[in-house]
DNA sequence: TCTGGGGTCCTAGGACCC
DNA sequence: TCTGGGGTCCTAGGACCC
């Protein structure tokens, strides 16, 4: 996990029905653009096209899960608060958000909570309450949209405007009416695209306004390492570094042709337009369409008797068939997550005869793809997902 | 101190067909 | 008897993000 001054936003616990897989579609937005706006919604390229918005803001909330915590108990105010798991750092579970006084101890989103204890034993530690962010997400966003541009959410604390006009001076809006709506404090990253707008946000925390363009790209990036870039983490830096390519700097000037052999046809040569800061997705609030739906659970001992662990998949397959059922949408396939005693994670699925909504039927497929694994050793975590037919 | 849960998309290899 | 390519579909794994 990147820290220091990485422009990465904290990360936290997500909800199902917001938009996802972003930078993917950001590489693939060539061949997806024509399909976009067919299932509704508005798109605004950030290119002064005709009219069109001319910038893209991106608003982050600052510590969000933490802040949402401490604005139910004030008393917490200037308080290390770790907000993870069940709010017990005894057992096994990673910290969602800290509080910056948290981090300042060297707690950060996806610390094991035990070392989270260790690191800061007099923090507050307190369990994720999913309900509680969703309805304080759900106002941020209302405060957003009030304002007559485009928003694509982006998470429970994240989402990207298309606008027109004086960029400050619309983010300095935002700011006043988040925190107006609901007390919490945001950063707001200008840009000419997405991609510039989402970097431009870790320059601007907590609680500011920066502004990132084509013309300063490098002169804030340049020398900073591959990824620091949105889409790059430390595995593609580290193969970068092996061919010889360190910074923003250098990827921006390697040669698309040698990486698409290096690294993959469509990553490669998309790995120098992200460092060229260039992007031309459209910000867009067409409803999301999710493509899969699944839980998994981490066992607090792990599972030894085979038979507690079909147990436990046919519960979970249960549980994706009641969510999956409840928006009426078919299932095509059906995957199996084993994670093994010593972090060993394999998948199994099987796509199904022909789609279904009957929860007896992806139980039954979610046990059958059971039998697909071999091993017998103690089981860490279980998981199941259902994909839906397209 | 072991390493959550929710997702998306890409890649590579094999099967299969023409 | 040996040897093609191209296309598509499926599967498991990997990388990344919130």
């Amino acid at each position: 996990m990147p820290t220091g001054p990485s422009p990465t936003s904290p990360s936290s616990v997500d909800r199902t029905s917001w938009r996802r897989g972003h930078l993917r579609s950001l590489q693939s937005h060539g061949r997806r653009a024509a399909n976009d706006g067919a299932a509704g919604g508005r798109s605004c390229w950030w290119r002064n096209n005709g009219g069109v918005a001319r910038w893209v803001l991106h608003v982050d909330l600052d510590q969000f899960i933490a802040a949402v915590e401490v604005l139910r108990r004030p008393e917490l105010s200037g308080r290390p608060v770790v907000v993870g798991g069940d709010g017990d750092p005894t057992k096994r579970g990673v910290v969602s958000t800290a509080s910056y006084e948290a981090r300042a101890h060297g707690v950060h989103s996806g610390l094991p909570l035990r070392t989270a204890a260790r690191r800061c034993p007099e923090a507050v530690f307190l369990p994720v309450d999913r309900d509680l962010y969703e309805d304080v997400s759900s106002q941020v966003m209302a405060a957003l949209r009030s304002l007559g541009a485009v928003v694509e959410v982006m998470g429970w604390d994240e989402a990207f405007l298309a606008v027109d006009g004086d960029p400050e001076e619309m983010a300095r809006e935002i700011r006043e009416r988040v925190r107006a709506a609901t007390g919490l404090e945001c950063t707001v990253g200008i840009g000419q695209n997405k991609l510039q707008a989402k970097l431009a946000t870790g320059f601007g925390k907590p609680a500011g306004i920066f502004r990132l363009t084509g013309e300063t790209w490098f002169e804030v990036l340049g020398d900073r390492p591959a990824d620091a870039l949105w889409g790059i983490g430390a595995k593609t830096a580290k193969r970068l570094k092996g061919l010889g390519i360190g910074t923003v700097r250098d990827l921006a000037a390697a040669d698309p042709a040698a990486l698409a052999d290096a690294i993959g046809p469509t990553i490669g040569p998309w790995l120098v337009r992200l460092a060229q800061g260039r992007d031309d997705s459209p910000v867009s609030d067409a409803p999301y369409v999710p493509r899969s739906r699944g839980r998994e659970t981490t066992f607090q001992r792990d599972l030894d008797d085979w038979d507690d662990v079909r147990r436990e998949v046919a519960r979970l397959a249960r549980r994706v068939a009641r969510d999956v059922t409840a928006d009426g949408r078919q299932i095509a396939r059906v995957v199996v997550k084993v994670r093994y005693a010593p972090f060993i994670t394999q998948t199994h699925g099987r796509t199904l005869d022909a789609p279904t909504v009957d929860p007896e039927r992806i139980e039954e497929a979610a046990l059958d793809v059971l039998d697909a694994f071999a091993g017998r050793r103690p089981v860490r975590l279980l998981g199941v997902r259902a994909e839906f037919a397209r």
